[in-house]
DNA sequence: ATTATATAGTTGATATATGGACAGATTATA
DNA sequence: TATAATCTGTCCATATATCAACTATATAAT
């Protein structure tokens, strides 16, 4: 049983469909913070930080968010100087600082949450319970795949 | 009937993985094209411009790849220094040039297309075609949903 | 205790991306 | 035809993101 990588296959058109829509997805959430001066990174610092009254340190919030502590930095550094956060010494590790909401931060976060809420639920309108739960599994199944060929094509690159 | 959209709803989770299998979807093809040192973008401008062989606009490219024209102009300086591609004089219109890809660039897309095309495939490995199929009519939707509530969010923003 | 290793945060280089302002060219309109 | 509106590409400012190199601190191993 030989296969001819060479030719599209037929699911070339579904993965440049699948691309499309993260593309778009990501693009829409932009475009929606926007109306807040903010960008999904800085909502995700926002929403994470409002779970830990006790705030967390640069790197914790960097490998929750999956992102490079030194984008932390610069992200954080915005942040402070809007005055949504702040940064506190960390009195148990010296080389740390503890991050935490700033009361405006926090009246933020509550203004965008309705309706963030509220377009949560839109997105899903036309879609049945039982499709959108099948696409949710999906696209976990698929975001996995995506995460193993990416790794597997980056440890071949290192020869 | 009333809604308390101050309330997580029922597909709030689902929005949230959403959007984390978008990051991730994005993020895996960065990984994936980077063994040719190459982004996302530039594989995408690759990929139009072999089928466009006497080569589009800049702007062309960008509303092709919905992106802004300044972001071309990096793009193209940056495949152009690598000869991936030229900027040729366009004829009929002295504001604009016409980029179109040199033997060089169409050899590295042909090298790429192959494991291109595997990995497409690869990535629905473990989901049946019935469900792939539902998953892109779903992802369609869901895409034209954000894009039309990012679109409603920014006008109302401009106040 | 000393040394080695790992971790926290910053900085600089670079890439991707947007948006505004600009010069030059083109097209539509008055 | 003059001019107003539009379009092309560039540049600047800024944000997001990575990676490598660095300092300072913390933890592990000898």
């Amino acid at each position: 049983m030989s296969t001819d990588w060479n030719l599209p296959g037929p699911h070339y058109q579904a993965t440049l469909g699948l691309l499309r829509a993260a593309e778009t997805l990501w693009e829409g959430s932009r475009v929606f913070f926007d109306r807040w001066k903010i960008s999904p990174s800085q909502f995700n610092i926002l929403n994470l930080l409002a779970e830990q009254p006790d705030g967390m340190s640069q790197a914790d919030l960097g490998r929750q968010l999956i992102m490079h502590r030194s984008n932390v930095t610069g992200l954080v550094d915005r942040m402070e100087k809007r005055k949504l956060l702040q940064r506190t010494e960390a009195p148990e590790d010296r080389r740390a600082y503890r991050v935490t909401l700033t009361e405006r931060g926090r009246r933020l976060l509550k203004e965008i949450l309705p309706h963030y809420h509220q377009a949560a639920e839109e997105i899903w309108g036309g879609i049945s319970a039982t499709q959108a739960h099948q696409t949710e599994v999906s696209l976990e199944k698929l975001s996995k795949t995506v995460a193993r060929i990416a790794k597997r094509n980056s440890e071949g690159a290192a020869k």
